[in-house]
DNA sequence: CCTACCGATCGGTAGG
DNA sequence: CCTACCGATCGGTAGG
């Protein structure tokens, strides 16, 4: 039998690239670093990949497309808005948690992507964030929300999923969606008894 | 007259080390890059500090001790769980805002501290962590909140608040005080409206 | 604060 | 996938 090692090569180069962006920095990774732990050359690295900056690239938007596919799934599904608030923060906690590793790389690595590249990269960012944020509207004008600064509670609302990654572990206590189930409930409920 | 510039030249190296740290991060801004932005040689800038990693280290503990003290000086105030939460947040916020880049460097660069320093950096953040979780853990014996995951809220509160820098403009519309009201209101209260 | 320079390391290429 | 190597750049020091 003969083993497909030949096209695994360049998922491997990827996938220890993104362990070691996460923990060292995409900066402050080398090239010699990562050939060195899959066991070559840092030369036999340039037979797989263009650049190092191509596997910036490639994690960036590969994690850019999961959580718009998955938002977009959400989003098709047409409905309530605090229901779909709840649906979207499930949707993004599983795709975070489902490689917390490339997502950290995703969420602070990606400013050293070349300007085209960070300009794409931003736009479906900021189109992302609109998504939730018209979600917080439709809540507001369903008369389910409060009034509010929608971009700013968005902003909040993302940041305090996206710094999961950085203490999130597989085998933890917490399960996706128990993790999602505590965001929703603080954001929409609030830690205060109800009376 | 005669202009102290002498002493000022230190803390300009670090100013400027901060903003460039924060624009592209540690370990992508070279000594090169800093000495040509202030307008001497690289080599010069060792007359006023040690070593690259030094700056770092200025940067982060001067933070940590910012946030450290200010949220001392909200403890000893000895008011309600709730209040104290409030204060706290509006201590953490006050204290980022007023030099955001720094903020910027202190959340993202930490990593790149040496060992010793490093493992110093960690303890207090735990510390300060530890500081917050208290607090809703009184609240929560005081009877003001819910039972809920202490240490989960507070990371989720936290990480929303400090994503800020990256987007904060103190020429923006809102001032550290409204952030802090906008903040603790989703945390305390929800965004669903009270029936 | 500068000139001159160090050894180490960087991303990447040529050629096999 | 390797050997051999490129030019560029790194943090930092010596000596003035």
């Amino acid at each position: 039998m003969i083993t497909k090692i030949k096209g695994n090569r360049k998922q491997q180069i990827i996938d220890k690239a993104t362990s070691l962006f996460q923990k060292q920095g995409y900066a402050a990774t080398s090239m010699r670093d990562l050939a060195s732990y899959i066991g070559i050359e840092a030369a036999s690295l340039y037979s797989h990949i263009k650049s190092k900056e191509e596997i910036l690239q490639t994690i960036c938007f590969q994690m850019a497309n999961d959580f718009f596919n998955s938002l977009e799934k959400v989003e098709s599904e047409n409905l309530s808005a605090d229901i779909r608030l709840k649906n979207a923060v499930a949707s993004h906690v599983k795709v975070l948690t489902k490689d917390s590793a490339a997502s950290a790389v995703f969420f602070s690595e990606w400013r050293h992507l070349s300007d085209k590249y960070l300009k794409e990269f931003l736009d479906m960012r900021n189109s992302y964030e609109n998504k939730f944020i018209q979600i917080l509207i439709d809540g507001y004008k369903e008369g389910v929300f409060k009034k509010m600064d929608a971009k700013f509670t968005v902003l909040a609302l993302l940041s305090s999923i996206n710094w999961m990654p950085s203490w999130y572990k597989p085998e933890g206590q917490l399960s996706p969606e128990e993790i999602a189930e505590n965001v929703t409930d603080v954001f929409i409920n609030g830690l205060k008894i109800r009376s």
